[in-house]
DNA sequence: ATGTTGTTGCAAATGATTCTCAATAACAAG
DNA sequence: CTTGTTATTGAGAATCATTTGCAACAACAT
């Protein structure tokens, strides 16, 4: 059983909460895209397989209680999210221009974080970063433009 | 002349867009505001003065532009901004328990930040970040109840 | 003062997300 | 493997923050 089963599963057991077939088939959905994904996409993954719509709303905050996903952005009036396991904790940068989202590494930033968690008493659970600005592309293109 | 209000104008005047009676209301509602606000609160602030909703909804996005406000977080479905003049830079850290948002100063992580955005050519407008856990105060009451 | 062009209030539309409810599935217990 | 209990589901309706169309109006350059 896959890794992120095992985890749905144990978290739904703790909440006296059932696994089933619709549950499972968002959760492969969830770690089989390899991108930021909105409630749509999911449904559209599996689409065929006679999962509601309702169902896959209602399965993502359960996905995201057990520490599977996370809300990534929000972009269009509509929710974003990713998974979250093995995959290292990131920034995300949006170019307001292009609307690209880009991505890198955030351990840096972790350990001054987490000092400022400490230093509240505050638990982290998710961290989001979003720097908006104009990515280099765009930067460029106005340039060319002039 | 406000400070926010000059720049306001600036803005105004870069895009050809006028400087109605409607728009300075919103402007100095959101500054007349010191905690997060969503377009409902600004309306309700210059209730009486015969602002449209509508038009508060069209104003939040040219205040943005015009670097003025920011959007602040999410919660409960809404839109929540905070105006950014002689403001200092903070993180929000969002209780999921009992909702609560607390602010701390950023300042250390800035020049990563800026290091960061500078090694891929990309121009900072406004950065985010949002850490979502647990705070003293409910950690305390878990305890309690344990 | 006047014309041009952007702006407004109002009401209707949009669209993502949530909810209602009767039918069904999960699963613990025997 | 039945059965009883309780959670879950699909379908469609409802919600509600935000957006939009439009005709009347206001800003402002000249
Ligand atoms: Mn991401
Ligand atoms: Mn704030
Ligand atoms: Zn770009
Ligand atoms: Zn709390």
């Amino acid at each position: 059983m896959s890794e992120q089963l095992s985890k749905f599963q144990e978290y739904l057991q703790s909440q006296r909460l059932k696994l089933t077939r619709s549950r499972k088939l968002v959760l492969e959905a969830a770690f089989s895209l390899h991108e930021h994904f909105d409630a749509e996409s999911l449904h559209e993954r599996i689409k065929g397989l006679n999962v509601s719509l309702a169902t896959v709303y209602r399965t993502l905050p359960l996905l995201q209680e057990a520490g599977l996903v996370q809300l990534a952005l929000r972009k269009d009036g509509r929710d974003f999210f990713e998974h979250i396991l093995g995959h290292p904790k990131h920034l995300h940068w949006l170019c307001e221009s292009c609307q690209r989202v880009y991505e890198t590494e955030l351990e840096e930033l972790i350990p001054i974080l987490e000092n400022k968690a400490k230093s509240q008493r505050f638990t982290i659970n998710t961290i989001n970063i979003h720097i908006s600005g104009i990515c280099w592309k765009c930067r460029k293109n106005e340039n060319d433009s002039q």
